[in-house]
DNA sequence: CAAATAGTGTCTCTAAGACAATATCAC
DNA sequence: GTGATATTGTCTTAGAGACACTATTTG
């Protein structure tokens, strides 16, 4: 019979073919588009952030941030070190997406990926600074179902423009698998972890509790209206919007100035 | 400038230090409890599946199956086919419960867990054939939250009973993170995998596509209510299910017999 | 017939959607 | 004042919960 300590004596881990493992991570941002009417408020888009790769393999695509994970970590500790350290911004929430283990899916060997969305708001984006030339940049989003029944990635950034094609292999459990059938010359298989990251997101936010991080500590209720609109691509009567959030934020006596129009009052979250 | 080529020539996969990774099931079941009055309908429990380890670490303590994820499939592959190879039993579906890669959640090294939680239906174990001689035994659940704010994990086999206490670190996108207080015998995390996987499945029962897997082709409208009712701990009026599933499931002209009672239609999930 | 479950009808209450009306600012 | 957003009130509608009632079987 063998005790547990001469078990440990004989045990060699390395005995098993091992992979390597990273995390990528989808950081999104809503983003306020300058407008010419002073009147209005400014338009939001939905963002994301993608890091042109200077290395092989995929030399020059655009890919997530991510990377290897470190023994002395868990994947979210290594998610969230790797996107400050390739773009210098700290995101707020990190929501597991799913892991990617389809044999092949990198060519550089048997590399599994975890990957998760992450909010980040535009105040500390504006604060990490926007090197225009740098290799972290944020793209457009946008993501539809087309009538042919396919899915449509679009990411633009400038004159920069991917657009990737998937289908819906299956939806369990609110989560929907997708395939590649047009990578859009997003590196790996980035394309279906950033649809994946997308389909999580819209859903979580549904859920109040997400779509505050998007924002700064003070916010109006239009402009957290805006954000979850932007995310699910929907549109909302106001009245209904402010009733249905009434419950999750509390009133400041701030108020915003120099609008063009009524001023509006500051919120903060509750609790 | 380095070519494509040249980099795949001086690329090594194992320069780099790598992780073990395993998938870990958490398998549920509703079972019938067999009742002394012909009258009534059994009683229904949910139950776990639960290997007992015949090697170290943790030998002679209980685990969820599970095993380490070869270089030819994915971690959902490897999971199918773990729990087929220990216990003889295929899953209808599997649901991506989390990551776990805490350093040092085991005691052999650098190993890092994908859990998931399989719904299998009674019907189907009972065909596999209960060996009760086997190392793998379902073990009842009942998992509640305490007048103290932990959270309590009873599992119950026979006079096996194991009995961990949690606690709640926070719950983030419908996914509540649990830490181990007291680990009531289970092997390696296992505490904490089975209760984030319960804490998915109770979320996941509210969709009724999740429950049916839980039932043979042709079931009860009561034994579909039973179901939800037995995962999510809560109690639902028979009129009020009744009208919400309606739009699921189409009726056949088959009906229980010998039941004591009046006899009860059989419905099949519709699509 | 008694005990139990199967199955239906309907009232109430709540939450979501639609829409109308009023308030307030910069120019 | 004009044009825009901010904010409030209320009507309508859909769905969930509660509950009462009828139907059907076995011993």
């Amino acid at each position: 019979m063998q005790t547990e300590k001469e078990f440990f004596s004989q045990y060699s881990i390395s005995q098993y073919e091992r992979p390597s493992l990273t995390a990528d991570i989808a950081a999104f941002m809503v983003r306020s588009e300058q407008n010419d009417n002073y009147k209005r408020n400014s338009e939001t888009k939905l963002s994301i952030l993608l890091i042109n790769r200077g290395g092989h393999p995929f030399k020059g695509f655009w890919a997530l941030p991510g990377g290897f994970l470190q023994p002395s970590e868990t994947v979210e500790e290594c998610a969230l070190r790797e996107i400050t350290e390739e773009a210098n911004v700290t995101p707020v929430s990190l929501m597991p997406v799913g892991v990617f283990s389809e044999p092949g899916r990198d060519p550089r060997g048997w590399i599994i990926s975890n990957a998760f969305a992450s909010i980040i708001s535009e105040a500390s984006v504006k604060q990490g600074g926007g090197d225009d030339a740098s290799d972290a940049q944020w793209f457009d989003v946008r993501f539809e179902q087309g009538k042919d029944g396919d899915y449509y990635l679009d990411l633009c950034y400038d004159n920069i423009k991917l657009s990737a094609v998937l289908t819906a292999e299956e939806t369990r459990f609110g989560r929907t698998k997708y395939k590649i059938k047009d990578s859009g010359n997003l590196a790996f298989d980035h394309a279906k972890i950033i649809a994946t990251a997308l389909t999580a997101l819209r859903n979580g936010a549904k859920n109040f509790e997400t779509i505050f991080d998007f924002l700064p500590g003070k916010f109006t209720l239009t402009s957290l209206q805006k954000v979850q609109e932007t995310i699910m691509n929907i549109s909302i009567l106001p009245a209904n919007f402010r009733r249905k959030i009434s419950d999750y934020v509390v009133e400041t006596d701030e108020y915003t100035q120099g609008a063009g129009h009524r001023p509006a009052k500051l919120y903060m979250r509750k609790q």
